[in-house]
DNA sequence: GTGATAATGACGGCGGGG
DNA sequence: CCCCGCCGTCATTATCAC
């Protein structure tokens, strides 16, 4: 086996040095995180555009590389860090003091909020209280209040909605359809864009100077002088981490923000962290001092994570980082495609080539596992690059096509265990956590890798598949703790609550990520925004902790 | 053979960032 | 203005379990 791969790569290396004229022998031996490189003289451009590709400025990839050479990778990368931390800081103050937009320099995100006056709820959720005591006090069942707030929006008046569960009542699933379409569209106009408009060029605004998305902060890259301020209302016991995807519909996050508690919501790119992106916003009461990053670092380019792919990675290939981890991998007609064209175009293909190459390799995250020849990553691969251990879908009737799905689904593991690492000098002795939408267990799995022991976990996940990788990973892991599954969210009631936080005595966390099948760009279909047939389960994230935080307060728990 | 499940190919648009 | 990327859905076909 060994002579067979030593030979295999002895008669690369020949290739590549025949297709690559000046290159030195010794390139092919050079570690995986430096770039394939034809001439020397052009590795430092070669450098350049790897930074540039991977979203730095070229103003600090310039200046960097003037301070440390253009072939030390490493110490340009740290340089560059450095440059935007800095240019980040002063930034943040001077930008505040110089917008007219914005009051004062003291002015914090609450104080945003209350500058949009009264005709938008500041306070969305008396509002959704008011509203569900309306409905019920009409006579109407809990489930049937929540479902036609849920599903029509808070704006919407109270006439509508019980126009709305009558509908439902009488099953007139048609009468529904288009009563809930016009109700959607009037809510957005009855929102009014003048009074959203603060926020959003808030966060847009913070977008521009922080293009990274790195949020409060990612291991080499903090941002010292960070203080945010939580409402009382959303300061904990419990803790709560949510999560959904960065890019949604107009007004979502905000929307969201206003439920969970007005917190600013946290976006980071996975990128930070692993050898792919994947772009979420995350809403948390959690310290941000004194995070650190669970070990060991993985890998975090292409090259590092998948070196089988170095020997037939191309060299006009710059891509170091893959794109997001979806539900879905590229078919085996588009690799076929590809293969043809290159062996077509022969050993240094045209430009118009490899743009479409690329374009193709860049949308379905296809990496090179031969000559000419694309691939899409495997269910193991990307258990890896997701922070799971190989085979942590694998398995127990398991389909291939059900791992790709769930994968696509979850947490990156060391993304949130950073979020979460301050939770281990907070919880030595073990913590209790509610779990919704678990899927994989991706909280459960950062929190252990956090060696944070795992006291009382209650899991709350609809997918069987999902449970049974859940429940495996937790009889395989030695686990002391108690595991409750539960299979839907809308039976974790107040009385289910009461009963569980009794034998736990509370809950210290509640975790989870509601569905995005209606906010994520990838849906051509159903991409209906919050009060969509799935993503509307955030309401029941914020329903479910906000009982929890009440029945932690009544029965002085924490 | 038949129903159930798995695998596969085809399918734009919105919004951020430059 | 252009470029790029996105925790996806649907209809059809292939494979599987009896």
């Amino acid at each position: 086996m060994g002579s067979n791969g030593d030979s295999d790569d002895i008669d690369w290396s020949d290739d590549e040095v025949r297709t690559c004229s000046s290159v030195s022998s010794v390139s092919v031996h050079i570690p995986v995180f430096t770039p394939p490189t034809c001439e020397s003289s052009t590795s430092g451009s070669k450098i350049n555009n790897r930074f540039l590709e991977m979203g730095y400025p070229s103003r600090v990839v310039l200046k960097a590389m003037e301070e440390h050479g253009e072939d030390d990778e490493e110490a340009i990368l740290n340089a560059i860090l450095t440059y935007l931390t800095l240019e980040n800081l002063p930034k943040e103050e001077n930008h505040v003091s110089n917008d007219p937009h914005i009051s004062d320099s003291a002015s914090t995100y609450k104080e945003d909020l209350s500058d949009v006056g009264n005709a938008l709820e500041s306070q969305g959720q008396n509002k959704y209280f008011e509203t569900m005591n309306l409905l019920e006090d009409m006579g109407f069942q809990y489930d049937e209040a929540f479902t036609a707030i849920n599903r029509c929006g808070l704006e919407t008046p109270i006439e509508e909605l019980v126009e709305f569960i009558d509908a439902a009542k009488m099953g007139k699933e048609d009468d529904l359809q288009d009563l809930q379409v016009g109700l959607n569209d009037a809510g957005q106009s009855r929102n009014g864009k003048k009074q959203k408009l603060s926020r959003e060029e808030r966060w847009t605004d913070t977008g521009k100077r922080m293009p990274l998305m790195i949020g409060f902060g990612v291991p080499n890259v903090g941002i010292k002088t960070i203080h945010r301020e939580i409402p009382d209302a959303g300061k904990g016991p419990p803790y709560f981490y949510y999560e959904n995807v960065a890019y949604t519909p107009k007004g979502v996050w905000e929307n969201m923000s206003r439920f969970l508690y007005e917190i600013e919501p946290e976006f980071v790119d996975s990128m930070h962290f692993s050898a792919a992106a994947r772009k979420r916003g995350y809403i948390h009461n959690l310290p941000i001092d004194e995070r650190f990053p669970i070990l060991p670092i993985p890998p975090s380019t292409i090259q590092e994570a998948l070196p089988i792919t170095n020997k037939w990675w191309p060299k006009w290939d710059l891509r170091t980082k893959l794109n997001c981890i979806l539900i879905r991998h590229g078919s085996a007609e588009d690799t076929k495609k590809i293969k043809e064209e290159l062996d077509k175009s022969g050993p240094d293909p045209p430009e118009h080539v490899r743009k479409n190459v690329l374009e193709q390799c860049r949308k379905y995250n296809f990496v090179w596992v031969g000559k000419n020849k694309v691939a899409p990553l495997d269910p193991d691969e990307i258990e890896v690059i997701m922070g799971f251990s190989k085979c942590h879908t694998r398995g127990g009737g398991i389909s291939t096509t059900a791992r790709y799905q769930c994968l696509g689904n979850s947490f990156q593991v060391d993304t949130v265990a950073y979020h979460l690492s301050v939770l281990k000098k907070l919880f030595p002795s073990g913590i209790n956590v509610l779990s919704l939408f678990s899927g994989i267990g991706g909280a459960e799995v950062a929190l252990h890798r956090l060696g944070i022991p795992l006291k009382f976990i209650v899991s709350v996940e609809s997918s069987e598949t999902c449970r049974n990788i859940l429940q495996s990973w937790w009889e395989q892991s030695n686990q002391q703790g108690t595991l409750i599954h539960i299979f839907d969210v809308r039976d974790v009631t107040l009385g289910k609550l009461k009963e569980l936080m009794d034998m736990s005595h509370g809950f210290d966390l509640v975790i989870g990520g509601s569905p995005c099948n209606n906010l994520a760009g990838r849906n051509r279909y159903t991409r209906d925004g919050l009060y969509g047939d799935q993503s509307s389960l955030f309401f029941d994230y914020f329903r479910i902790l906000d009982l929890v935080k009440k029945i932690t307060v009544y029965r002085g728990y924490g």
